[in-house]
Formats: structure tokens, sequence, C-alpha cells
DNA sequence: GCCAACGTTGGC
DNA sequence: GCCAACGTTGGC
């Protein structure tokens, strides 16, 4: 079982989605960058736990947890012209780009804020906090991902 | 294959 | 809204 970071921006779609139908699997799509299509591809296993962070938003930082209940298979946004995610270049017989489908684990009481983990040393080496990282899927070392479930506060 | 131009991400 | 730090595109 593997840890990974999962970003999302919360006001396109958020933790609190996820918690509206907590049995419901959701499809994670719109995964528009190569390498982190390929972490999906290679790495990312059924039963691995997500840190669902959000970006972009008034506090950003991770938000609780989540599952992944199926590997990666075509993400059918590509297809389709109507979605913001079509991929014209892109077909049914060659897919691109990959998703996988997630189900909420756990909820934190309170957000574990970008501030906290920049600010706890035993976390400096995250790719979250290194200069210039923007990839949307990063993995999380065992380490990193203990000292996170300890710093949240559960629901 | 190079690289300039352009687009995106995401904290602040 | 600003802007740094990427990633992608496309002409050559």
């Amino acid at each position: 079982m593997a840890y990974w970071l999962f970003k999302t921006e919360p006001q396109a779609f958020s933790i609190e989605d996820l918690a509206l139908r907590p049995e419901q699997t959701e499809p994670w799509d719109g995964i528009r960058n190569y390498q982190a299509r390929n972490l999906l591809r290679d790495q990312v296993q059924t039963g691995d736990q997500l840190f669902i962070y959000h970006s972009s938003c008034p506090e950003p930082g991770i938000a609780g947890i989540a599952r992944v209940v199926r590997g990666a298979y075509p993400d059918h946004t590509q297809f389709d012209p109507e979605s913001p995610y079509y991929d014209p270049k892109s077909s049914e017989e060659n897919p691109r780009w990959l998703m996988v489908d997630v189900q909420l684990a756990d909820v934190f009481a309170e957000i574990v804020s970008l501030k906290q983990i920049k600010a706890n040393p035993a976390l400096e080496e995250m790719m979250l906090v290194r200069k210039g990282n923007r990839l949307s899927i990063q993995p999380v070392t065992p380490e990193h991902g203990q000292i996170l479930l300890a710093m949240a506060k559960r629901r």
C-alpha cells in the first residue's frame, strides 16, 4: 500500500463532494499531464491511500484521505467533445489519458494546511513543498504519510 | 532536435 | 491580479 497526494481545486471538486456520497466510488478524471499519467499507469494501485490536497483556494492543504478502488483505465472525458478535458488527438483505440476510481476514507476535522506542512522540518523533502513543483499526482513516502496522518485531527 | 512563444499551475 | 516555474507546441 502506497501513499499519494492528489491535488484538486475545491471550487471544481472537493473532498466535500466525495463526502456527499461516501459509499460511492468516484472517477478521478481530467489528468492531462504525462508525468501524472505515467504514475497512474505504472504505480498507482487499488488499495493505495490518497491525501486529498485542495489547491488554489483560501486555505491550501490536505483535507482528508481517499482510497483507490480501481486502478488505471481510459479516461472517457478525453473522447467527449463537450468535455473541457476533450483531447482530439486521442482515440478509443489508443487512449492517451487514464483515470482511477476513488472512494472517501476520511475527512480531516481540520485541514492540514500548506503552512503547517512548510513549517514542519520533517516534511521539507516532500515534493509538494519543493520549489516549482506543480505535479498534480505526487508520491508520498511512508514516513511522510505517517507524519501527515499524525498531524491530522480525525473527524 | 532546438528553442521561442505560449499556456497552465498555484501560492501569495 | 501578479508572477515564477514549469510543460507544451510548432516552425525551422
